[in-house]
DNA sequence: GGGGCGTGTGCTCTTTATAG
DNA sequence: CTATAAAGAGCACACGCCCC
């Protein structure tokens, strides 16, 4: 086995570099010269005997091995920061740092107001959140980039646990001014003429929602595809069409926009959290899980709230 | 083709480690 | 403590790429 005799700066250059996708930022981040901070990269990629970076001037991107080189490297980082704030009275004081990945509809919805709650009792926490499509979050949890994912249940990983915290309806995104909007019981029959907007094949929610419903309760197909659904509600609040979206990324206060509850399309999704099978979260993971559990709890009593005062 | 921007490298000075 | 070697950093500049 070769002997690994590379040092902690080399690995901070490489995180920097990674992050900010570029040589000349990260040495502003490292109070380094731009030649000094290359020099630290090729001598770690010599002692690792491979190239962490495709690099030309106007691009600096991560190679395969660097990208998998790179959560290591981050996780051997936190790792040692939690080692040197233990020292630092981390139990006494509550310090250290959580890294949360979740599903963007969580991440805008309801992560403010979680991370707002949460820090509000452990302010010397650092949280770093990572949000991406359903995938991206197992994998996060998976390789402990990650200490903890929010996202749906399907991931049927045997490395990944899943607790069920919250079921989700998905609602009919229109317009507040479509002559519909006010219906009493809006079903999918009345919106067939529509023109709908649909998320990607690719992403999980029109996974679930292919999954979920049968021929005769699925929408007819989109004319306009998006990624996401954020990009979904811009399509609608354009006037572009309608569509399907969980019904956490609409606020039920949005000004322009409005859920309808179709009684003819009865898909829900389970929303919870993501950890690792087998292993016991950190300390912080499982006080930000018990705060979710207790904030998670109240949801379903502010939904049907909002049912009543906008029905 | 020239200017601007960014990475790579040769050279040199400084700092750090090691042996005596 | 001193001499020496090795490593690290910065300057200046070469080179490549993009945009006008």
């Amino acid at each position: 086995m070769p002997r690994i005799n590379f040092d902690l700066q080399q690995l901070q250059a490489f995180v920097a570099v990674a992050d900010r996708s570029g040589f000349r930022a990260a040495a502003e981040d490292l109070h380094l010269s731009p030649a000094a901070l290359s020099r630290r990269v090729d001598r770690l990629e010599q002692l690792l005997g491979a190239r962490l970076f495709e690099r030309t001037t106007r691009d600096v991107r991560l190679t395969r091995v660097g990208e998998s080189f790179l959560s290591r490297a981050r996780l051997a980082l936190d790792d040692l920061e939690a080692a040197v704030l233990g020292v630092h009275e981390i139990a006494a004081r509550h310090a250290g740092r959580i890294s949360i990945a979740c599903v963007p509809t969580v991440a805008t919805a309801r992560m403010p107001q979680l991370i707002e709650g949460f820090s509000r009792r452990l302010p010397q926490v650092r949280v770093r959140l990572m949000d991406g499509g359903m995938d991206e979050v197992a994998a996060a949890v998976r390789t402990g980039e990650a200490d903890l994912g929010l996202g749906f249940s399907g991931v049927t990983d045997p490395a990944l646990n899943f607790e069920p915290l919250l079921e989700e309806r998905y609602v009919l995104a229109v317009r507040r001014d479509h002559p519909l909007a006010r219906k009493r019981s809006p079903s999918l029959a009345m919106f067939a003429g529509e023109r709908w907007v649909a998320v990607a094949r690719t992403s999980g929610n029109r996974r679930l929602i292919d999954a979920g419903l049968g021929s005769d309760q699925r929408p007819p197909p989109a004319w306009l595809e998006v990624g996401h659904v954020s990009a979904l509600l811009a399509m609608v609040e354009a006037g572009l069409g309608i569509g399907l979206v969980p019904e956490l990324a609409l606020h039920p206060r949005h000004t322009t926009l409005k859920g309808l509850r179709l009684t003819d399309v009865p898909l829900t999704r389970r929303m919870g959290a993501l950890t690792l099978a087998g292993a016991t979260p950190s300390p912080l993971a499982q006080r930000f899980l018990a705060h979710l559990r207790s904030a998670w709890r109240e949801i379903p009593q502010a939904a049907k709230a909002a049912d009543a005062a906008s029905g």
